[in-house]
DNA sequence: CGGCCCTGTGTGACTTTATCACTGAACCTT
DNA sequence: AAGGTTCAGTGATAAAGTCACACAGGGCCG
């Protein structure tokens, strides 16, 4: 069960080595996997949960970059691996994860000898800079209610879900007040319904 | 003086092999590397010149994403190369340039047999996440009358500049007129001179 | 040379989004 | 029940994006 498909594609002994070098890690919701200007501790493996990266900017204002989950593996921490640098984001996990937090050492030992292992993180790379690029298009471009409205969407499933309008200004990169003042006009339509931390799907969302 | 430093730290049998495999290739200025859509031919190393890298949005309007120049990966192109999709974006010659377009199969013999390769891919992803990252987080959040300054003071050296308003919108991922205003502004403040395709840097640029 | 056309720029009117400064409502704590 | 804290609502104003169109510079061609 405590597996990430990365460390199952390494041969045999390769395989065995890694795993028994690497016990998970346990975070609850809320606790942080690193802040902003932390000093990259190893290459997180996320075997389950969810953890959202967010970056704060100069001006203080905050926006989600991406999420991860199960089999994920947290590219960022790669380049600060390398380099030595601080991240320049911060990770706060959503649902309870478990991740296997793998050392520079290990790292290095892993892309030397396993070809499969340096596919997978090229391919987690690609995924992510793909996600960073149509990031920047939605931002630049795309209107707030649509943006919104989409996000609501994805999470339509839930029926309820619990957030505050300044987390769901952080996720879409805006104000709190624009968050407040959409939400209200898709109440009025009949979309939604309103309650302090909460919004409930009703009408269209609803079907 | 064709070289490219990823290059020069292969060990000395293999950086013979890779550089007689590979023979430099020329773009002119205004021709495209690649185009949105196209597959990947393989690992462009940039030798000289400058690229720049946009992309289309849904909605039609285009924004720069990053430059490329000497010594520079292309590191967009490793997550294509792998996973045979095609390019999100697409990239641009402006000062005529050389390039080594390195074949799959190489690249995967290079990452297999060099750490040092291995370090520089690495390195290169990590700049670019971040280059994303910040952009990000300045479309998201900072005045377009600042970004707009601070795209022009980077390039006072030249003293006149020849380019668009609407190039200039592409740069800042803006519309031309929000450039025309803010430009006719700077020009009121006495900064710069606006003709045709120009801008004259005056005032407290041409410091 | 004058007329034509294409590209680039200027501008007004209007919408959307961001910012600021509050008010009030809901919940928690004691 | 009182008081404090977090969340949400709102008006006023500024910044940015959109739309529609006027006009200007420069090249080309009869």
């Amino acid at each position: 069960m405590l597996q990430h498909s990365i460390l199952e594609t390494l041969p045999e002994p390769l395989r065995r080595e890694a795993l028994s070098g690497l016990q998970p890690l346990h975070f609850e919701h809320g606790s942080i996997l690193f802040r902003a200007g932390d000093p990259c501790q190893g290459l997180p493996l996320v075997l389950n949960g969810t953890v959202k990266v967010q970056m704060t900017g100069l001006s203080g204002h905050s926006i989600v970059l991406y999420r991860m989950g199960a089999d994920d593996i947290c590219t960022l921490s790669i380049g600060c691996l390398m380099t030595g640098d601080g991240f320049r984001a911060e990770a706060v996990v959503e649902d309870d994860a478990e991740v296997f937090m793998v050392p520079r050492g290990l790292f290095d030992r892993l892309m030397d000898q396993s070809a499969d292992f340096r596919l997978g993180i090229m391919e987690s790379y690609g995924r992510r800079l793909n996600d960073l690029m149509l990031l920047v298009e939605e931002v630049a471009f795309r209107r707030m209610d649509e943006r919104l409205f989409q996000w609501l969407e994805a999470r339509v499933g839930q029926g309820v879900i619990t957030i505050t309008h300044q987390e769901l200004a952080v996720e879409l990169g805006t104000a709190r007040e624009v968050v407040s003042r959409l939400l209200k006009e898709f109440e009025r339509k009949g979309l939604l319904r309103i309650a302090r931390g909460k919004i409930e799907f009703t009408g269209w969302f609803a079907s």
